[in-house]
DNA sequence: CTTGTATTTAGATATTTGTCTAAATATCAT
DNA sequence: ATGATATTTAGACAAATATCTAAATACAAG
């Protein structure tokens, strides 16, 4: 389901960044933390909002914690924008 | 350029709703606010950050202000949402 | 020019957001 | 269990945001 989470993630240029190093694979927090400068706290706030978007998923390896890209999520949100563009649903009576 | 302006336009609700609205057809400021319980000054920021995004474009016509969808912004974000889903190109990608 | 209608701007305020530091939790290696 | 490393959570704070009321601007019509 397409929702507000799903914006709101995307409106930060951090998180948009995120998700675009992870284009080239998965990564641990410390590996994607060591292309910011911001503190691994807020890193981690950032990981949170895109998680809760459904927008990246993570798996424990040892101690590391390891993010991926939810692909298909991301192909949802270009849709849900493509959606934004399409004409509104006409209420085809087939009348011909 | 796709810019941190579309995204932020983008996260809110209101406007959103608000570029669901044109896809009907161009429509007065008074004629959105029908739609929706804020004040015209509220809907009138958010038509600020709409223009700001280029999302939306106006034309005067006597008393009224007629805003209407700029379909061709919303095709690049949609293609900017699609980008980020591609293999990782070649490095050269400045913020958006 | 004055009055009425449509819209925007200005200023105020409460909420949300991004960031930080410090502390907590989880795992690994002795 | 102890200590080291990796990550998250908690709490605080400044900046950004959405909303409101009141005032200003733009146009049309008498």
């Amino acid at each position: 389901m397409i929702g507000q989470s799903l914006f709101k993630a995307l409106a930060d240029p951090s998180r948009r960044e995120i998700l675009r190093i992870l284009r080239s694979g998965s990564l641990s927090a410390g590996d994607i933390a060591a292309k910011f400068s911001m503190t691994r706290a807020s890193l981690s706030h950032h990981f949170n909002l895109l998680k809760q978007a459904d927008l990246v998923r993570t798996e424990r390896r040892g101690q590391h914690i390891v993010y991926s890209l939810n692909t298909s999520v991301m192909e949802d949100a270009a849709g849900a924008l493509m959606e934004l563009l399409n004409p509104p649903q006409e209420d085809s009576a087939d009348d011909s």
